[in-house]
DNA sequence: GAGCCAATGTGACTAAGTCACATACATTCG
DNA sequence: CGAATGTATGTGACTTAGTCACATTGGCTC
């Protein structure tokens, strides 16, 4: 149960779905809801297991990827503020075990609703129902993109196409990451990383340094697409 | 409209969620749906396509796949009986365009309703709303699965699995398939499918004709995986 | 039987992934 | 300070996958 005002309502600005006339499911909502704050480098759902809540983030991310039996990684993808773990939502109604692993990426503090309150909810208030709907079809959509990029395109583009996106989400043209983490987002091996930018390098496209990488020319990246 | 007796039985037969005590849900059901046939090597969604129905499948069986800029293909899932395109669904929902292509692959019949009811019932009829859930998260843990076997899995042993796979549903050790369609169903080329498939008849696992492969040895072939 | 088309075969080449290391840099600790 | 340790990165040799440009084959029509 949650019952600072104050909390309450940076809650309510972090989920749409709160902010409606809905006065019923609101109380229900703060009476179920627990807080917890999440470190960095710690796990939140294994492979297989069955879920007993589900997380919505107020603040930091999580990860989600599929561990390959070699140890390779693949992100599936993240969540972040206002997002919650669907696939614990998707366990959740189809009572299906989670099958992907998800651990914390930036210290996260989330609202935590007991299974039971949620599967619930889902017949009894519309907003609630859309909200869960709309997370689900947006991450097929998200994992879809994925298989597409790993079906289909070259490594060299999709990191190109990274270091883009990470450069420009940080808004820095340096890049703090290691190559094996690029690998396990990418879904590959890190040698492949470091023998792709050593690429980049040698075409003044970037500078690599230990654990960051500089972009030098946006331009030759961008063409790489 | 729906109003032969009949059909209505075989329509709730195929699809559990018309079978509870919901009278109106029911009534609301067979006055918005439609039934359409379609044929073998007909186009259902193309990519990018915004959906005006919901297609619940009653026989035969549709394909949903991606289509690589090099031409190439890779199958994201398929439905049949009881199942629905569930991208449309999302889509439906999210108000997202459609990510990928779906054809008809086995001569379709189909009970289609428009966008605005399916929208509609989500938050009337619980049943409905449970159906569509069930369907979203299902094939989110199929998609997450191919993300799993192209990321990590080698060719060849996918492909033992899938001729396995293929000859168990058919109940037949002879598959009738060409190089070119299994390709497609893994997202690999066909160059690479000729070749692990003469290398496994080269070991007697397998004998190759034009059209169809008979498996000799299943045990050879569930030794690949 | 000639012609045609889809299905399959093949060699040479590039891209990607694996394996087994060698180096290099940063931090801690004596 | 310099050694020790651990993480990060570099590299060569090799296997697996994907691409390209064809050659061949089997079955069909006319």
């Amino acid at each position: 149960m949650i019952t600072d005002s104050q909390q309450i309502d940076r809650i309510i600005d972090c989920f749409g779905f709160l902010r409606r006339k809905d006065p019923t499911f609101k109380r229900h909502f703060f009476q179920a809801a627990s807080v917890v704050h999440l470190d960095k480098p710690q796990s939140i759902c294994h492979e297989g297991m069955s879920c007993t809540h589900l997380a919505l983030v107020i603040s930091g991310t999580a990860r989600i990827y599929k561990l390959g039996e070699n140890g390779r990684e693949i992100t599936l993808y993240r969540i972040g503020r206002g997002e919650s773990c669907i696939l614990t939502a998707s366990c959740i109604i189809s009572n299906t075990p989670f099958p992907a692993i998800a651990v914390c990426e930036e210290a996260l503090e989330a609202v935590l609703i007991p299974t039971a309150e949620a599967q619930n909810w889902m017949s009894r208030f519309p907003a609630w129902q859309e909200y869960l709907f709309g997370l689900v079809s947006e991450r097929l959509a998200e994992v879809i993109t994925v298989v597409e990029e790993i079906a289909f395109r070259r490594v060299d583009h999709r990191l190109a196409a990274y270091l883009l996106k990470r450069a420009e989400s940080d808004s820095s043209r340096v890049i703090k990451v290691t190559h094996q983490e690029i690998a396990s987002d990418l879904g590959t091996s890190r040698e492949v990383i470091s023998r792709i930018l050593k690429d980049f390098e040698n075409r003044q496209a970037i500078s690599v340094n230990r654990g960051s990488i500089d972009l030098l020319d946006i331009q030759a990246l961008s063409d790489q697409l």
